[in-house]
DNA sequence: CATGAATGAGATTTCATTCAT
DNA sequence: AATGAATGAAATCTCATTCAT
């Protein structure tokens, strides 16, 4: 029978596995990026992550998953506490910064890797978003009621403006090599996204 | 000697690769997009594309400053006419959509294989993209001069906020399978982006 | 001390590995079988496959030369019975079809993996084989002994019609997916078998 | 344009692989006769081999298929002139034995290697063995026609004797490693089989 | 200039075998 | 004696690039 330290060894080796791969895939680019090299820099035989991973693409989405999963929380809780649309929604730009600034490897993977042409990842990789990008949907929505955001705005285009000035401030981060202080722009972005939503006031 | 039409001709091989080029990586992504498929694509021999560029990565970037020169030349002409930053970033917004909307391979592309992790690529497509970006921030410091922007906008920060919206909305459509009108979202991210360079007012 | 239950069950274990291992070879072929696939078959884990078996090779081996005993054995013990070289010819085709048509998986084995280029293996099978070989040549012997064979009859050459006679009509109804009621041709194959061992006497 | 000889270098080059494909599979066995391997042999590049043939099981199968294609034309040559069943019987049995004996590699191949247990090789395989038996089955008619042979016999049982007769003298052979005088057996097996399908009149 | 057959390095994946538990 | 996770060598196949024609 397995032992609980035995479940724990194993769970290690598929998180040894993950962390190499984000490391790896960041620097290479999923194509680039051999498995084989993977393996090595995770300490384990090219062979032991089919033990883990049924193959290369099911590796890339499994990394997505679980660390898109683990990243969606923290802004959950980080979110939670805090009252009103525009607060939540700072809550939101300043953990989504600040996750990221701390994983340089996983911004790489966020910002560059997750644009896939090919249809069968980019169809899995969207379904990974999802809860993400409605966790946004669903500040808008608040802000709405709260009558802090005007009631005409079109959520969805909300969301995608909220995801992807964060996503071009990051990825200009990251093509950047990381040398300015990221978190630190999180306080204009929420306001300059704030008014957005609000525009309508400018036209009285 | 070198006819007029022999150099047309060359050009027009040229241009019959760079075309099934665009093609041929929108449908299956760089890594996936083979050169003699898109040789085959192009009506010319394996070998005929490299008399015009020196790798398959060159053929790439070529792609990318070609398109986008004759892009950021027709948003000039189209903004010249308009007066005002704000009538100006319509019409970058407008244009910007409607170039795409009217393209969808090269939306494929720009939106999703642009992203390249590979650092050697990575900065020649930033090198190519910032007339481009440049041309936002042009944008931006009008609207201070003129005061309808606040003066302590952050010009790189809005400069993101404006790329990465667009972005955000033409990638959304392109992985929606381009079954939404994308030219008429342009109104309203306009008035949105304008809203959020005046944010201050609600401040006040 | 080893008691005799323990023998049994070291003994019940090895027969249940050689048992999945004519299941799963039958099935996919001698180099398609995997090691772990007849580990899973047999209810035991992969190492304990190598208690019992040298190697894969090994296992295949031992695989033939244990069926092959038990083969034998049965065609011995109902040919026992019948006197004259006729009668006896039939009962060893009638057994020979008959073991087989109970034991499809063993069919395959015999007919189409019992075929193997690799010289190493080739011998070994062939040495297996020869019993079964040699009570043919023992019963054309006694045919000839008896004067209802040709005395000039090739040994060898009756030996390997009868052989490979057999062989092909066991071949064909496997190919054919055992469709047809294999032991029904006994008599008649046993007549053309007979026949062509008198073959002189039409010459007169 | 492709001029003659441009095609007549091309048709070599194909067949200097298949003549390679026989000898290193005669020598390993299908599953370990590596491409590489072949490859060397032929004296071209490991990706040539697949300019000519879609994979390694396609290499196999059209490896048959030619051979055996100009096998049953040389048989159907030699038996024309022959008159009477039995005639073209010997023809047959003659010719069989000849053209293998002169190529030891195609004998191991036809002997061992026709044997496959994969589903999808084994299909294919029968049907280029086809021709050949339909010719064994058209003398046996010849035969009954002409009430040389007994008008009861079963077509497809007799086609199976001469196949499976031949087949199994031929495998002797290969596998005491080709020492005997394998066309010297020809005219002792013709009339043993010709024996069998007359083997009526012994009842009388 | 243009061709396209040929190249061969390199990638992913499989699986017989081992060995610490 | 038994396990099964881990190994890593080896195999097939792809495809960017070259070069003789």
């Amino acid at each position: 029978m397995k032992g609980v330290r035995a479940l724990k060894k194993q769970k290690a080796k598929r998180q040894q596995i993950l962390d190499a791969a984000v490391r790896v895939i960041a620097e290479n680019g999923y194509y680039r990026a051999q498995v084989s090299r993977i393996a090595k820099e995770a300490g384990v035989a090219d062979g032991t992550i089919y033990l883990y991973f049924n193959n290369k693409e099911d590796l890339l989405v499994s990394l997505f998953a679980e660390t898109m999963g683990s990243f969606v929380e923290r802004i959950k809780v980080e979110m939670h506490p805090c009252t009103g649309a525009e607060a939540k929604l700072g809550a939101l730009v300043r953990v989504h910064l600040g996750h990221l600034a701390e994983r340089p490897h996983l911004a790489v993977l966020t910002q560059l890797e997750l644009r896939q042409s090919q249809a069968t990842l980019r169809s899995k990789i969207s379904k990974i978003l999802e809860p993400y990008l409605s966790l946004i949907e669903q500040i808008v929505e608040l802000g709405i009621e709260e009558h802090v955001f005007h009631a005409e705005i079109d959520k969805k285009l909300a969301r995608q403006m909220v995801f992807g000035t964060i996503d071009q401030v990051v990825t200009s981060w990251v093509m950047g090599n990381m040398e300015t202080d990221l978190p630190a722009q999180a306080n204009r972005i929420q306001r300059m996204l704030a008014g957005a939503f609000r525009y309508q006031n400018t036209f009285v």
